[in-house]
DNA sequence: GGTCTATATATCGCCATACGATATATCGTC
DNA sequence: GACGATATATCGTATGGCGATATATAGACC
């Protein structure tokens, strides 16, 4: 039951790793990487995300707060709500078909 | 209510796309196509899918059967079938996570 | 016969990005 | 004062997403 299974691919871009990690609220770069490997059990490094935090803060979807002490932390903007809501209901939509699917199949 | 959001990447791994298709039975790159389209509302177009077959094919994950006529179907594999239901797995608890997390905030 | 659309596969090339590795600084504590 | 945890940042490479384009066949319709 543990055979470590091949790659596929990634099953969440990390943005929404990111997005989803702020819904819980407001968080510095360091304490989304904790919570989201141990929210997913999937590590998330600091090249994977402080690049992806640019691109999200630079498209809208969150927004930066006041530094305290060396942290900076980033709040979700409300279009990050929605996008992040959006995506959440599609991904969940899709999964429900293809387990519904996966389940007729024989094993 | 039909603002267009901006994009924030893609919401699932084409891969992962084609493999539910296939979850549904053998189908040929032109039926993946019109499938994935018509149930997800995403186009996914050759550019992708024959680059992402091929990938799934040399990694195991679908293997090709016998064409017929111009069409070469594919069909998935016991690894995929594995590999397909562990990722929807991940990623059903992982947008009902995000869901929760989101229902806490104020609108 | 000629044109048009749908079916079907394939490839090229650009650009975005994922992510490992690495660097740097600070803090607490032993 | 050494060490591990906290915290942010950047560089380089490889991967892959996707629009555009090419090519060929089949069927419909006039």
């Amino acid at each position: 039951m543990d055979t470590p299974l091949p790659e596929l691919g990634r099953f969440a871009e990390p943005a929404l790793l990111i997005l989803v990690s702020l819904s819980d609220g407001p968080k510095h770069g360091y304490a989304i990487m904790a919570d989201v490997e141990q929210g997913t059990g999937r590590p998330l490094g600091p090249g994977t995300l402080y690049g992806a935090l640019a691109r999200l803060e630079e498209r809208g979807f969150i927004e930066a707060l006041p530094p305290e002490d060396r942290r900076r932390p980033y709040r979700l903007t409300a279009l990050g709500v929605r996008t992040a809501s959006e995506q959440l209901r599609e991904l969940s939509a899709f999964a429900e078909l293809g387990l519904r699917r996966l389940g007729g199949i024989v094993r």
